[in-house]
DNA sequence: TCCCCTTTTTTGTCCTGGACAAAACAGGAC
DNA sequence: GTCCTGTTTTGTCCAGGACAAAAAAGGGGA
C-alpha cells in the first residue's frame, strides 16, 4: 500500500500542501466550493486534515493526472474514487517489466540490479541499453507507480541505481569529446535530470562533448552559459508532467534570445509537439534519433 | 553580475515566490508592514514586482541567512543594503579556492575540473579526496557565492561534474560490502543530495554495504525501506539552509518510530547540534568522522 | 472527418485586513 | 555559562469576494 501511515495523525494546510502539492489556496476553495475535504477545526480554527482526506486527495491527484476534472472526483464518494482507481489499473496493459526487475525494486537489491544493467551493456552496449531497456524502463516504472505496485522509497532507489550507473559510464568516457558542443539542462519549472543524464550519456557515446548543467535552469543563464562554453547545441529535457503551455513559452522566450547560430534541441514526453514548425528548434520524439542527429549536425558543418 | 536579466521584466507574485522562496503571504505581510516590496498593479489590481525589486529581495533573503532579521532589513534603503553586502564581503576570508578551480568553474572547463578531482584521488585517495578537498571545497564554494562570485550556472555545473566523478567512483566499488548496511536519505525538506552521495563513497570506501534512496523521503517510508532492506543504520544528511527545528522533530519522530536495534547517523551543516544528548541518535561534526564511526560499530557487533 | 476559431464553464490564483502561533530576543536567576 | 520567563517580532492562517487562465463545448469551413 501507498499510504503514509504514522506521523502526526492530523495535518495542518500547510503540511498538506507539501505533501500532496496542491495550493493552500487550492485546498480552501476546493471546501468552500465541492464541500472537500472536510478538516476538523483546532481550539484556534486552523484546519486540520486528517490522513483519510490526504490519502483520498493523493487519489484525486492522481486521477487529474489523467485527466480527471476535479468538479466530478472531488463530489464522488470514497467507493466510487476506489472503483475508479480500479478501473484504470484493469484498463492499463499488465506490467511489462521482468519479474527480476520488478523484485529487485522492491528488495532494494542493489547488486541484482547493477548485474542486469551490467548484462544489457555487455549485450547490446551503451546506446543500446539506454534505448532498448532503461527508455522502455521508465514508461513501465512510472505506469507500475500509477498502479500503486510501486512506493516512493522504490521509484527513489531505481533513479538511484540507475543514477550511478549511467554516471559511472559516462565517468569512464575519453574527454573531451569531438564537436558537437553541447549545453544540457531543463527548464526552472522542471525538476527531473533522469532523462538528461539518460541524454548526456547517448551523447558522450556518440563521441560530443558535453557539459550538463543539471536541472532547474533560468532562461537567461542558460543563454549565457552558452555563449561563455562556446555551445553549438542547447539540449533541453521535458518530463511527462511538465505543462505544455509553459514549455512553449519557455522554449520560444529561450530561441528568441539565444544566437541564431546556437541549435536549439528538445526531447522527452512533456517536450511540446508544436515547436515541430518553429524554425531553429529540433524536436525529437524518441531519445533514440539523438545520434542521426548529430550525425545529421555533422555533416552541416 | 548574478542579476536575473531579461525574461519579463515584471513578475507576478507567484513568479516570485518562486524566484525567492519567500511566501506569497510573507511578501504581502511585508509590504503592510514595512512598506517593502512596493510593487506596481496591473489593471486587475494584481501585484507586479520589477527586476530591481526582486533582486534586492534576493539580497535581503541573503543577508537573512546570515542571521540578519527582516524589520530591519527591510527598512534600509538600497545603498544601505549594498554597503552591508560590501562589508560582509569584506569580512570573510578572501577565497580559498585555487586559481584553478575558480577558472574552471567560470569557463564551465569539464576537463580541466575532472582532472583536477583525478590529481588529488590518485595522491590522497578516494577518502583523502572527499575530506580534504571536496569538503572544504563545496565551503569555499557556498562562500564564494554568497559574495556573488559565482553565479546558479556555475554552481550546477560543479554539482554536475563531482556527481558524475563520485558516482563514478562508486561505480567502480566491488559489491556487495560488508556489515553494516546502511540507508542513506534525506528528510522530505531537503532536497540537496550532494551531501548525501558523499557519504556513501565515504561508507563505500569502508567497504560497508550501502543503499542510498536519494533526497526528500517521508519518515514513514523511510521506517518501512530501512526494514525491508534490513538496514542496520539509517544515515540522514542535512545542509546548511535546514531549519532546526523541523530537523529535531523530524529526528525524534523518525527515532521514535525506527525498530531500536536500527542506529540513527546525523551529519551535514544543518543538523541540529542538540540530538547529541538524544539516544540512539549518532551525530557527525565533520564528514572525517565516518570511518571511526564505522569501525566502532563493527566493534560493538 | 478533421481542424480552427469563438463562447461558455470550470478551475486556480490573487486580493484585503484581521488574527494569532511560533520563533527570536532580552532580561534575570541560578 | 545555562536555564527559565516575559516580550517583541515575524510568518502563517482565515474568510469570502473577484477575476484570469485553462478546458470543454459549440459552430463553421476545408
Amino acid at each position: 500500500m501507498n499510504t503514509t501511515a504514522s506521523s502526526p495523525v492530523l495535518l495542518t494546510i500547510g503540511a498538506v500542501e507539501r505533501e500532496t502539492g496542491l495550493m493552500k489556496d487550492t485546498l480552501r476553495v476546493w471546501e468552500r466550493r465541492y464541500g472537500f475535504p472536510t478538516p476538523i477545526r483546532d481550539d484556534a480554527g486552523e484546519r486540520l486534515y486528517s490522513r483519510e482526506q490526504v490519502d483520498r486527495l493523493r487519489l484525486i491527484c492522481r486521477l487529474m493526472d489523467q485527466g480527471g476534472r476535479p468538479g466530478k472526483l472531488l463530489a464522488m464518494s470514497a467507493d466510487e474514487l476506489d472503483a475508479l482507481i480500479a478501473a484504470d489499473r484493469a484498463r492499463r496493459v499488465p506490467t511489462r517489466l521482468s519479474g527480476d526487475v520488478m523484485a529487485a525494486l522492491k528488495a532494494h537489491d542493489v547488486e541484482a540490479l547493477r548485474r542486469h544493467f551490467q548484462a544489457v551493456l555487455l549485450e547490446k552496449g551503451l546506446k543500446g541499453l539506454i534505448t532498448d531497456l532503461i527508455a522502455p524502463l521508465n514508461v513501465d516504472i512510472g505506469e507500475a507507480w500509477l498502479r500503486g505496485e510501486l512506493g516512493v522509497p522504490d521509484e527513489h532507489f531505481y533513479t538511484e541505481q540507475l543514477q550511478t550507473f549511467l554516471r559511472g559510464a559516462l565517468a569512464s568516457y575519453p574527454r573531451p569529446g569531438k564537436p558537437p558542443r553541447v549545453l544540457l539542462t531543463t527548464l526552472p519549472e522542471e525538476e527531473h535530470g533522469l532523462g538528461l543524464l539518460m541524454v548526456e550519456v547517448m551523447l558522450s557515446a556518440e563521441g560530443a562533448h558535453c557539459c550538463s548543467l543539471g536541472p532547474r535552469m533560468p532562461v537567461s543563464d542558460i543563454v549565457r552559459a552558452a555563449q561563455t562554453a562556446g555551445a553549438d547545441v542547447v539540449a533541453l529535457s521535458f518530463s511527462a508532467a511538465f505543462p505544455a503551455r509553459q514549455a512553449l513559452d519557455g522554449l520560444r522566450t529561450l530561441r528568441a534570445t539565444l544566437p541564431p547560430a546556437i541549435e536549439l534541441w528538445v526531447g522527452g514526453a512533456g517536450a511540446p509537439t508544436r515547436v515541430r514548425g518553429e524554425p531553429g528548434i529540433g524536436l525529437m520524439r524518441d531519445i533514440g534519433e539523438l545520434p542521426d542527429t548529430v550525425s545529421d549536425w555533422r555533416s552541416r558543418h
